[in-house]
RNA sequence: GACCCCGUAGCUCAGCAGGAUAGAGCAACAGAUUCCUAAUCUGUAGGUCACAGGUUCAAAUCCUGUCGGGGUCGCCA
């Protein structure tokens, strides 16, 4: 099906170009001024200076051109030559039609589907999750279902943060306490046992004692180092705990990701591509590209036209180790080998942005992939109302899974409060909890720009009134409910017809379905598709607030009333999947 | 110091491939429930779009500068 705004600016652009203008000047949008108009042309401003006609004269030529399409009702020239544009009733009632019996509830498809890999999440081995994390799980997880609406073939990858330092403190803070495992023995190299030596909540402890003791003691940090590099080299029974430590961690973060819907193809990580850096290095350096520099392995990827400097991406540091330069050019080589993409997104914090233009540079120059075709979905930091990175009242950071609870609890209490549900059994209670719990966390998160920093608020973020996913969720329910009482009384849904000024502000909210998703999708930001969906259960809201529909006593009205309803939760259940947000049947 | 991002209502933020009277949510105020879920709806009030220049018929939006905030700048990732 095709949007009416698709439409109209196809019928406006040939008006123009039969007048002999670039069709450009035809683009139809909505308009800023509902209360005059459905549809809006300006292009006759630029058009008639273009020629030195009066803006208003040519606006009067392309209004009578495009009188005989079907879809118009009427078109004014308005101000110094606006179009501004009325579309007929049978033309919303048609789009609204379409969108009920349309699969994908008016989305489009992409017009070139690509194979696309998201890396996104990255959750490090050992260290909790915090609000940061939440960010790229959402954006990442968002930005996945988007893609595949739209047609893309797309695989997500946690890209685990398996590999560095923290590893090393993992090992030698388990040597210290239980020196006696086998995987400290040096007489012995296998094989090791399948049950892991520690639970998450020993790893849990391990990582910030040992990370604690190594910030005070240099020694200390010293002894994580060359435990790493031994690990990196190949010590059988480190490689062994290394396992263990995934793992362990691995079955952890996947239930605070599974709280927030968020789901991966892929649960590699920097460790699963160690073994292809010795060859990746050869090559760099037949290639020319790897030089020997202060004692380091770089490539040189800075150019004449940099209005900043760029440092050397470093292939191996000046001890021989590899750090996250390494590890990310081999997951780039991984990924081209095994899955031959056409683009690569990465979903990470904004600081990161230096060093993704190093990396996508290195790839180019080392005949990987095209440095077009990498891109660095960057977002901005999660900060307190002081501006910076935000911390809890006692100074640290918040722990996602913390987070996750105590949304989860609110939602419980605002249940109870609200005395929905009540006669409701546990499970459906709990269950609808968790769902009211993950829309407002993620739509919270969501609604923002992707890439500008914002305040973190946790009142925000558990808040079930205005513009929250939870009144997301309620619209949805709404509909449902009156839908399922509608059938109940033996009212079926009919023809559409569009006649109030509500309907007609829901259908054309309907009509905005197709390119809220498109652009989303062209500047791979979800807070414009937040915005449709948010708006279309608004207007939604407001004509059921307005208008009886399943109790309306006129028959035919009453069909129409409920074929709609049956699109807009159709449109709305679509947004909300894409958003990874999903409704219960009642609440 | 260089480079990047940001500055819009009391608060948190949209809008920025220029277009008419700058929009939401929260907070404030006034209303709405004999009937489909009030986690709702309707309305009121609230803005020198940081500041100063420039381009343009038209600037929150583009350009320049200033001020203020945040970030990044070779071996931790």
């Amino acid at each position: 099906m095709m949007d009416l705004v698709t439409h109209l600016s196809k019928v406006f652009e040939q008006a123009f170009e039969a007048e002999g203008f670039e069709s450009r000047w035809g683009a139809v949008r909505r308009s800023d001024r509902p209360e005059l108009a459905d549809f809006q042309c300006n292009g006759c401003m630029g058009a008639a200076k273009s020629r030195g006609l009066v803006p208003r004269d040519l606006a009067a030529m392309i209004a009578e051109k495009v009188q005989g399409d079907d879809a118009i009702e009427r078109v004014d020239v308005a101000g110094p030559g606006f179009l501004n544009i009325k579309v007929t009733s049978a033309a919303l009632s048609r789009q609204a039609e379409a969108v009920r019996a349309d699969d994908k509830a008016g989305g489009g498809t992409v017009a070139k589907p690509e194979k696309v890999i998201f890396d996104f999440g990255g959750p490090n081995v050992a260290k909790p999750m915090h609000v940061g994390h939440l960010r790229s799980a959402v954006i990442g997880d968002t930005l996945c279902r988007l893609f595949r609406f739209l047609g893309d073939d797309v695989t997500g990858d946690a890209h685990l943060g398996d590999w560095g330092l923290q590893m090393g403190h993992l090992i030698t803070e388990l040597l210290a306490e239980q020196p006696d495992l086998i995987y400290f023995r040096p007489d012995f190299s296998g094989p090791y046992p399948e049950e892991p030596p520690v639970t998450i909540e020993d790893l849990g402890r391990l990582y910030p004692q040992a990370s604690a003791k190594a910030k005070a003691d240099p020694a200390r940090n010293e002894a994580s180092q060359l435990a790493v590099a031994e690990m990196q080299a190949g010590h059988p029974g480190y490689r062994a705990l290394l396992r263990h430590f995934i793992n362990v961690s691995v079955e952890a973060l996947k239930i605070d990701y599974a709280f927030l819907g968020v789901e991966f193809d892929l649960w590699k990580g920097e460790s699963d591509v160690d073994q292809l850096i010795p060859g990746m290095v050869e090559d760099l350096k037949e290639k020319g590209l790897a030089k020997l520099d202060d004692g380091a392995w770089i490539i040189d990827v800075a150019r004449e036209s940099d209005k900043k400097e760029m440092p050397p991406f470093m292939v191996i540091n000046s001890r021989g180790g590899t750090g996250y330069h390494a590890t990310d050019l081999a997951t780039v080589v991984d990924r081209v080998e095994t899955l031959h993409p056409d683009r690569m997104l990465y979903v990470v914090d904004q600081r990161q942005a230096l060093h993704f233009e190093q990396v996508f540079r290195a790839a180019d120059m080392a005949g990987l992939m095209a440095e077009d075709r990498m891109e660095h979905i960057g977002f901005g930091t999660v900060n307190g109302t002081d501006g910076k990175p935000f911390k809890t009242r006692e100074g640290g950071i918040l722990r996602l899974a913390d987070l996750n609870r105590m949304a989860l609890e609110e939602a419980e209490k605002r249940i109870g409060e609200a005395g929905l549900s009540g006669d409701f059994g546990e499970e459906e209670r709990a269950r609808i909890a968790a769902l009211v719990a993950r829309a407002a966390l993620r739509f919270a998160d969501l609604m923002n720009v992707r890439t500008t920093n914002y305040v973190f608020d946790l009142e925000r973020f558990t808040s079930f009134e205005g513009k929250t996913g939870p009144y997301l969720l309620y619209a949805a329910v709404r509909i449902k409910s009156l839908l399922r009482r509608a059938k109940e009384a033996g009212h079926a849904p009919g023809k559409i017809r569009i006649e109030g000024d509500t309907e007609r502000a829901l259908v054309l909210g309907l009509d905005g379905f197709a390119s809220a998703l498109e652009q989303s999708h062209a500047k791979r930001q979800p807070h414009i598709l937040c915005e449709h969906v948010y708006s279309l259960a608004q207007a939604f809201s407001a004509l059921y607030a307005a208008n009886p529909i399943a109790n309306e006593d006129d028959a035919d009205i009453r069909a129409s009333r409920l074929a709609l309803c049956e699109a807009v939760l159709k449109q709305l259940e679509a947004g909300l999947s894409i958003l990874g947000i999903e409704a219960p049947e009642r609440m």
